[in-house]
DNA sequence: CATAAATACTTCGTGATACGATGTATATCA
DNA sequence: TGATATACATCGTATCACGAAGTATTTATG
């Protein structure tokens, strides 16, 4: 899919992927993969990004001996999935004028 | 709405817009205001990646007394069209993994 | 046992791009 | 006369997805 038009989907793809349960980023990335695939890097600059925005919790834990950072959204990140919400309105009716057939062929 | 959000759709909607009639730059603004917003620097940038892609003709003609820059779609530019309308089964697929509501509650 | 692959996270540099600010120039309207 | 609309252009900046590369451990695979 096209660089462009991931943009504004993969933060809200995170945190939905991170609402239901607490999980980290390697995990991220392959429940994501039938939807929306995505580089270790961008997943985990996203992390951080969403962290510093308070949309996540993060929380270090051992796993087979090694630290594992584990993710949980926070009221703020389910506000933005809502706002991904009303956003989609918008995108519904750009996406209308856009595919719109011209009234005369066709 | 989200500049984020917007990146993907600007360069289709701009296609869109002209795909009916040759238009020039104001007036496409105008047209879509009622659907997405930009800024007249910013579509004037992306008429310029258009044309360098080759999915628009550009005609300079007099109006008024000044130079007016007329754009009309190529095959390409239409072809671009059709391409958006295959990633956008891919982006409802990401819109009900986000909205999805989890099973258990509601 | 050695080697490869999977797991798990990090850092760095780059390229694409939407925007505000600003500039230029003419026409129209109050 | 001054403001607003029309019409296009340039420049610098901030955001951000990605590939490449690195670190380190565990788990197959031969």
């Amino acid at each position: 899919m096209d660089i462009q038009l991931k943009r504004g989907l993969l933060d809200v793809c995170v945190l939905a992927a991170i609402k239901d349960e607490e999980t980290y980023g390697y995990k991220i990335i392959k429940d994501m993969k039938p939807y929306i695939e995505m580089s270790e890097s961008t997943l985990y600059t996203i992390l951080k990004r969403l962290e510093a925005a308070q949309m996540v919790n993060i929380r270090s834990a051992e796993h087979n001996g090694r630290l594992r950072k584990y993710y949980s959204i926070t009221e703020t990140g389910l506000k933005r999935i809502d706002e991904f919400r009303d956003d989609w309105k918008e995108i519904m009716t750009i996406y209308r004028f856009v595919s719109r057939e011209d009234q005369d062929n066709e």
